[in-house]
DNA sequence: CTCCAACCTGGAGCGCGCTCCAGGTCAAGC
DNA sequence: GCTTGACCTGGAGCGCGCTCCAGGTTGGAG
């Protein structure tokens, strides 16, 4: 209880094939197990990882940017501190992001507001 | 008093030059005036229309759709209706994308909690 | 009048993050 | 044992939104 094949990964993480295939190429995702054929089979662990790439990817971190924590994680313990301050570094770009988001957002809504004042077509 | 040199309208719209001028080649910036040789002068409306880009690219509209909402606009008032709806639809997406970032941004806190709650290498 | 920085054009190139393809292999069900 | 659908590989291709380039023109300062 706790092998998935390629199709099952996929369907539980939200990613393409093609995609889980291509993070493992470029060393996000590290060597996934293999059946002695050598199709993949995903652990829980590995969706794990793909949860947590989904919560970076979806914030805007950079591919680049997760493969090298990713790494510093294959390399143990020692490197808590450099992936902590990694995830504080990003933490802080995405409330950035969150605040242009907002401040857009309502100058979007300034922009329909002055379309929702003006008499519409079929105003009688 | 409303007549920008390019390096001019670059500077207060935030855009590239060369992006002004893909802007206008691809048809988002409708013809901006020129000088008897040529260069290109901007007018304060080129620079609202430039502002709207900017919100509207913030906010993650594809380029297809801002040119479409500029088209619109120039074929006349009635199309406000039409273009009222584009934006309305647009603040959905805005929305959507703002609830994700914020849920994932939780993720990412909680993680970092998980970091900050392990003893540091220089704890006495 | 001369200079030179800013500008012009068309078109090629790039970085990102996948996505698709051909040609072959694996394995579960009948 | 055979079939068939899911899977494998390496590598090419794509869509987006710019960005850069070469080679030439413009136009304000001195």
């Amino acid at each position: 209880m706790s092998g998935y094949a390629p199709s099952e990964a996929a369907r539980r993480s939200g990613f393409s094939l093609d995609t889980l295939r291509y993070y493992e190429k470029i060393g996000l995702l590290a060597d996934v197990d293999r059946t002695a054929g050598g199709q993949r089979v995903f652990t829980d662990d590995d969706l794990g990882w793909l949860e947590l790439f989904r919560c970076l990817r979806d914030t805007g971190m950079p591919i680049a940017q997760m493969r090298r924590y990713a790494q510093l994680a294959r390399e143990g313990e020692h490197t808590a501190d450099e992936r902590c301050e990694l995830l504080q570094h990003h933490a802080v770009r995405v409330e950035e992001q969150m605040d242009l988001l907002q401040r857009q957002y309502e100058h979007l809504r300034e922009k329909i507001r002055y379309y929702e004042r003006l008499p519409g077509p079929s105003s009688s």
